[in-house]
DNA sequence: GACCAGGCACATC
DNA sequence: GATGTGCATGGT
């Protein structure tokens, strides 16, 4: 329990504004995002969607359907594009294979077995799997990617050595389980992180810095 | 030219 | 179980 973290999403949301999280038309856009944004910039990502929807390919089973070097093509600008064809093959087989294609059937699982599900598919990791499910499948599971990470060891909510899941337990404990707070949260923090918390070991401008320790390497902003 | 970006699988030790 | 490496484009 750490009751920092209800008033740092306060200060966050003053300083940013929603974030209007996750960005996709579909839950299967933001499903393929999910894959397409591994190690990549968003700008990326959303060339490599952009080429999908217009080739009509943002649909399980039309996706599913494409030849791999085809679906390679078109993701090409969300890089390691070989890789990803393969990632998202793997996640249209789960539906189409398991699920007929539908995801309304693949989202009527509950949370643990729809987490189980992903984290069984060829390409998706504990990120992965917990981006659909707080964002395409509307569960209260909090994200943790690199920037969650970085702001919690540098705000010392976290040890550095701290694994995916003791984060996530962190940050679970210690807020409302509420979707929609999750989503805007895992959002803000890539915000200041974007902005401030860089991997260099500097927080310049931080709109959280009145709660960091004036001691410290990271102290006092 | 170097570094970074909303990770993961696989090999190796 | 921990650590290292390949994947690959596009912006800064």
């Amino acid at each position: 329990m750490n009751p920092a973290l209800r008033p740092a999403f306060d200060r966050l949301l003053r300083a940013f504004g929603p974030q209007h999280w996750w960005p996709g038309r579909t839950r299967f856009e933001m499903m393929a995002g999910a894959v397409l944004t591994q190690n990549t910039a968003w700008t990326n990502v959303a060339k490599a969607i952009a080429n999908l929807r217009r080739a009509r390919r943002l649909t399980p089973a039309r996706m599913h359907a494409l030849p791999l070097p085809d679906l390679a093509a078109l993701i090409r600008p969300a890089g390691t594009f070989r890789v990803k064809a393969r990632r998202l093959r793997a996640l249209t087989g789960l539906v189409c294979d398991r699920f007929g294609g539908r995801l309304d059937r693949l989202f009527a699982l509950g949370t643990a077995d729809l987490r189980a599900a992903l984290l069984g598919t060829h390409g998706i990791g504990p990120e992965t799997a917990d981006c659909i499910l707080l964002y395409a499948a509307r569960r209260p599971v909090f994200v943790v990617d690199a920037y969650t990470r970085r702001v919690a060891v540098r705000h010392r909510w976290a040890a550095a050595g701290a694994g995916y899941d003791d984060l996530a337990a962190h940050f679970t404990a210690s807020l409302p389980r509420d979707t929609a707070l999750f989503n805007e949260y895992h959002a803000l923090i890539v915000a200041l992180g974007k902005q401030h918390c860089r991997p260099a070991p500097r927080c310049e401008g931080c709109p959280l810095r009145c709660m960091l320790p004036t001691d410290g390497p990271w102290g006092g902003g």
